[in-house]
RNA sequence: GCCCCCGUAGCUCAGCUGGAUAGAGCAAGUCACUUCUAAUGACUAGGUCGCAGGUUCGAAUCCUGUCGGGGGUGCCA
């Protein structure tokens, strides 16, 4: 890559200035504004109080060396602001983005290896399986799947998994709240409540189980509305059958043998306060039953036969469980760098202007499968993966539904419908496409074209930077620029009219071939359909 | 009380591992279809980056304090 050829030559000419190991903070990378070049460096600015030189004195250096020994396809140097030098290069460097484009395509272009085949366990949206999963949890269902979709392309080996709570006091509450409305009588105590509620419980067989019954009704739901998002598990794990299988046992002798378990106030407890928790975490309640967090810690242990790295994604209510199951895997003497928590904000949701507040157990939810029905699949996964998991997110269904055509998916898409409808036009006119060897490249000198080629020439980076920030949206924000860049191009550079030269219409259908692969990267790590037509 | 996240244009949000004149979309205004889909493009307007200090050659970005919003703080899960 061009950036890497860019920084071995800083680094050379850093050291026949005297500066002999480059420092930590040097990078090569694209300026804010495209006046200042192509490809900048700080070098200058990093290195100066170790050389003992002023900055734009040793940037002038810098820029005079690299003059002299001039890197590939750079045309011009400059030093410009504190201390920056500036690249400026030929248009040679993108015909060499698109040539690479189309030699490596949709599976390979864009790939980085920057796990070498770690193996990484996601686990999300785990909601409990006593109803259908609410609109909040379909964010964490397309950033996770999204997320490790990012992780294949960079060399990892994500494992997706979803923690199915199928036992436990929840689960008994589920199944009485079906029955008692099959029966006609009152919902119990802290029960569940809500339209589901009647209709499942309608469904439900006389001689059924309500609890496994309710659970399987759930997990179905569960499944099926999250592949209407695009939304895929390759492991659905039951507590319950860990436990039937003597998880608890088994990780409570792990834990004694750990030196962190003591008994108190007929409880037994772990010393999770000397792992940085803010306070003790009971295993056994005095009444003999194990808390919720003794299987949990049982399950993440489990986890690592499935990965070497795990990743937990919780919502902002959930965030308190990270200190004390990161101390238990610590004091089991793993975890550390090896367990990950991904606290996400949550989401709200407005309609008509007004919050809608959603609670499962009062049965006031908008479902996943209703804002699906709504807006569409598409529309609601990229909602979700536009901006930071950190943000709290608030979704409008009115807009997302009522402006759709203004909605930016559709941006992205009818760039691609655009694309596909060029190939389309180009058969109909009887125009045909010479092979990529027969074609000229260097004729792609326009600025709409170059743009198009520099919004390309950046995947690998913006890959890079969102699987290690854990940050999906910046692929959404790309392949946003990717189709402005492209509708730019299509508007100022016509390919199929008659008075169009015939060797710069061929290198202009490679470029669209190019964005057509660039598209295609890019929405399906987001898990967004890439129609051909609209 | 303590802990976590957020506060950037009228609205929804990027930018935050310190760098050059703080960006995008929507909404508002102007312009461009005898042309490969105008679900598009070009342009205008819009900002004390919550506030106050501090560190630095340089702060939206880091630190401290403070105000505002959200979440958490069970021998529930």
């Amino acid at each position: 890559m061009i950036k890497d050829r860019l920084f071995e030559a800083v680094a050379d000419a850093l050291s026949n200035l005297g500066v002999d190991s480059v420092p930590s903070g040097v990078v090569v990378e694209r300026p804010a504004r495209r006046e200042h070049g192509d490809w900048s460096t700080n070098a200058a600015l990093v290195s100066a109080k170790a050389a003992g030189r002023n900055p734009r004195e040793l940037g002038q250096a810098l820029a005079d060396y690299l003059t002299e020994n001039r890197p590939p396809h750079v045309e011009a140097l400059e030093i410009a602001g504190p201390g920056f030098v500036n690249f400026r290069l030929a248009p040679t460097w993108l015909h060499d983005v698109l040539a690479q484009v189309l030699a490596e395509g949709e599976a390979d272009y864009g790939r980085i290896n920057l796990g070498d085949g770690l193996k990484i366990n996601l686990e999300f949206v785990s909601a409990n399986p006593t109803g259908p999963i609410h609109a909040g949890g379909g964010r964490w269902g397309a950033y996770g799947d999204s997320l490790a979709r990012i992780m294949a392309r960079c060399g990892y080996q994500p494992h997706k998994e979803f923690y199915v709570n199928d036992r436990g006091r929840q689960t008994r509450l589920f199944g009485a709240s079906l029955i008692a409305a099959k029966n006609g009588e009152p919902t119990p105590e802290d029960g569940y409540r809500g339209a589901y509620i009647d209709e499942w419980a309608a469904e439900m067989p006389d001689d059924a189980d309500p609890v496994a019954w309710g659970i399987e009704r759930s997990l179905a739901d569960a499944e099926e509305a999250l592949a209407q998002l695009n939304v895929t598990f390759d492991t659905w794990s039951s507590e319950k059958a860990m436990v039937d299988a003597g998880a608890e046992a088994a990780v409570m002798d792990k834990l004694s043998a750990s030196g962190y378990v003591y008994e108190a106030d007929g409880a037994t407890w772990l010393r999770t306060t000397d792992f940085g928790d803010d306070k003790d975490r009971v295993l056994v309640k005095s009444d003999g039953d194990y808390t919720y967090l003794t299987p949990d810690i049982a399950y993440h242990l489990d986890k690592y036969n499935r990965g070497d790295h795990l990743v937990d994604i919780l919502g902002a209510d959930h965030h308190g469980y990270a200190p004390r199951m990161r101390a238990a895997l610590e004091a089991l003497g793993t975890g550390g760098d090896t367990y990950e928590v991904i606290i996400g904000q949550n989401v709200k949701l407005l309609r008509g202007g007004e919050e809608v507040k959603m609670s499962k157990r009062a049965g006031d939810l908008v479902e996943i499968r209703d804002l699906v029905d709504e807006v569409g699949a598409d529309v609601a996964r990229f909602a979700y993966l536009l901006q930071s998991v950190d943000s709290p997110q608030t979704l409008d269904l009115d807009l997302l539904k009522t402006e759709a055509s203004e909605n930016p998916v559709y941006y992205v898409q009818y760039a691609n419908a655009r694309v596909h409808n060029i190939g389309v036009e180009a058969d109909k006119r009887g125009i045909a496409r010479q092979s990529l060897d027969s074609v000229d490249l260097s004729l792609l000198v326009h600025e709409r074209e170059l743009e198009v080629l520099r919004q390309l020439s950046a995947l690998s980076e913006v890959l890079e930077f969102a699987c290690n920030e854990r940050a999906p949206h910046h692929v959404s924000n790309w392949v946003r620029e990717l189709a402005r860049a492209f509708h730019g191009f299509y508007h100022d550079c016509p390919i199929l009219r008659d008075d169009v030269d015939e060797q710069v219409r061929q290198a202009r259908f490679w470029l669209v071939e190019a964005t057509r692969i660039g598209l295609a990267i890019g929405l399906d790590l987001l898990g967004v359909s890439a129609p051909e037509s609209m």
